[in-house]
DNA sequence: CATGAATGAGGGTTCATTCAT
DNA sequence: AATGAATGAACCCTCATTCAT
């Protein structure tokens, strides 16, 4: 695999709506086939063929398989960015708590529409350095908004707050993936509740109270006493 | 693949000292190749090259390449569980603080070792379901053995210590992949600061005190306050 | 070697006058490696070269190198039931006699064209179930057909019909293997007179009268007294 | 494969009886082998095993794989010729129809030992030149005794001794072969039926009469008239 | 632009044969 | 002599990519 920076830039501007809808269809595809077989069994013919085209308009669309991992890795991340973005845009001044479960909300939404293909997309595939920069650039992204809501709240007790926001950001991510994003159905759990331990888990460790729960189940102390 | 359970056995039973040292060796060349290039072009010949032995010998040893990455998950299990169990020798009754300390300075400790060859090894490998089956029930075996120590702790304040082991394992597990044992040499960071704020999550999140810094740097409030 | 009934099925149906002349190409140039060189040596990369095809190419028209000497037995298997109802089809009426110089005319017409090749068709390649199961369906078809020919006919002297067709069918089969389907060429003989023993051989054995020769030479007594 | 003459010869004079008692442990183990696995998968290592042996050993008394196949196909020959030897030796001036029960006789005993083999021997392994050569010089061998006994015996009727014998020895061989020696159980035939249509197949051709059954079964005409 | 047949480097694996011990 | 680990050429087959139509 060259590094040659333009290898990802799709092969064309498509401004035709035909295009950009082949583009699309193409993608979809792709997301189907490496969910089920895997990204090195998901070849260019077997998404040609699921995309209903031949390879060869593929590759008119994507000038290499690569590339469209990137693309889908691109698309995956705006839908998270978006998502979280729309659960934050009716509060006024969020408060720490209401972001982290603006984000814990939006990352399991967004991995839990289709697992398997996450896992492919962040697990077992060849990450280009291209993409890999995006990604870091997004997260410190992330990290930075992060560490200002968290040095902003006088509530939250952490020492560095750049490296606690680092932290909530990996934790959340890595967690979701681990538990939301896998092909084995027998690993996954229970989703709200396992929403409800991560945002304590994360609330707790910024010295945050533990969010409620909505199910009436609570904690050994708090159900009895408080 | 087959699901033959005799597939992924070596081939030979190296009782001689001399095929013990070649297995090794193969199984370290492996390691070197798996972290440098990925689990699908680390070729058995590029392996055999590394271990300075030619194909042929290396499937005297191994009857196919998935069997070698099999074997090297298994050393790594042993690894983890041997670091886990040193650290745990000497006390006699270990407190939950105690535990947990010495499960995440093994963790970090056996991943920090080889970052990259612990990526493939778990994230970009093809897992046969004997091995998942094997990775499961240790996991399996772990959460229990904290849900014990959940338990049997009074001042640990979780609603179903079952659940709270699971995902203080998961976490610990995640993270550790994350941070540690990763290609990716500028998303490490430093291990000290790593495993205290680690600690401090779990610690907080099962309702104990976080750990004390032994570098002198403290949140703000303990430093200041406490 | 799996015996999945697909196994050994074309891989497309080539519908496209181009795709079948591909097709045959390849058939024609494993018939030549085959022939040249034996199953075992006949490689997939010999045979896509002599037909001036990639190996890639070859695999779109066979799902493997198995395949390719089952398609190979089925079109002699073909040729040869063909020759065979041509030369009876302007028969009203066939005599025992008749049938008999017809499936012989036809099976040494058939092996006389590329002795080599149905040599290694069916002496030295390994030959998967489905393909047993259609010679012997095939030889079975024969041997029925056979043994009504020779129950209808008043002339023939057999204790047991059937037994008898097996014996004729396999006589005439083995021989016409043996002496034209062969390798070395100073082991093949003059086939006119082949031809005329064989009938001798299988009509005598059923109380029939010899065949005439047509070339005026003869049988002792029947030269001097008949 | 090189033609040098010296390819196949044995690699030491086995005057040790030692020796000579490897080198058959050898053969049988390589028989063995070949029944079950065929020559292509009868490799050198599992014939070793089956001979409780290194394959270095092998080595030192066969030069190559198919110098043991040439030895094989050597003892067979000479099984078979003292086998027609030893139903003749008390005959005093042996009619042609007990030449012809004593051959076929001695063929079938030889064959029906170990089908599987002799099929490996004669029809799916590659005979190199040597091995043709020494084929040849038996068979013609074989058939100008053959040649002589017609010729002496005024009551066979036949055009060509020569050609005639030769057409008895290769049917006989030929149905021998594929009759008794193949591996397909269900292709087998019971051994005292077709002894007897094989001799009434060669008795008839050569104006002799049929033999008669022993087990009181005869032929229509035969049965019913004469 | 679309098609899909064609390409061919490269992968995993086998096995006859050698050679250090 | 015997051993069996080691060798490596060669096999079958895949799949990202190209290009004639």
């Amino acid at each position: 695999m060259t590094s040659a920076a333009h290898r990802f830039r799709p092969r064309k501007d498509p401004v035709q709506a035909r295009a950009v809808e082949t583009r699309d269809r193409i993608l979809d595809s792709a997301a189907r086939v490496f969910a089920r077989h895997g990204y090195a069994a998901g070849t260019t013919n077997r998404i040609a063929e699921a995309a209903d085209l031949s390879v060869g308009s593929l590759y008119q669309y994507f000038p290499n398989k690569d590339s469209i991992l990137v693309e889908l890795v691109r698309r995956h991340l705006d839908t998270g960015r978006r998502a979280v973005e729309e659960r934050l845009a009716g509060v006024a001044a969020a408060t720490t708590a209401e972001v982290l479960a603006a984000v814990v909300d939006a990352m399991i939404a967004v991995h839990a529409e289709d697992p398997a293909l996450h896992q492919v997309l962040f697990e077992e595939s060849p990450r280009p350095p291209e993409l890999l920069a995006e990604l870091h650039a997004l997260e410190d992204e992330v990290v930075a908004v992060g560490a200002g809501v968290l040095a902003a709240d006088p509530t939250v007790d952490v020492a560095d707050p750049e490296l606690a926001a680092r932290l909530v950001v990996t934790t959340i991510e890595s967690l979701v993936h681990r538990v939301v994003a896998t092909r084995d159905a027998d690993r996954r759990v229970d989703l709200a509740a396992f929403r409800h331990e991560l945002l304590t888990l994360v609330s707790r460790y910024l010295g945050l109270p533990a969010p409620e729960r909505t199910d009436g189940r609570g904690r050994r102390d708090t159900a009895d006493v408080g």
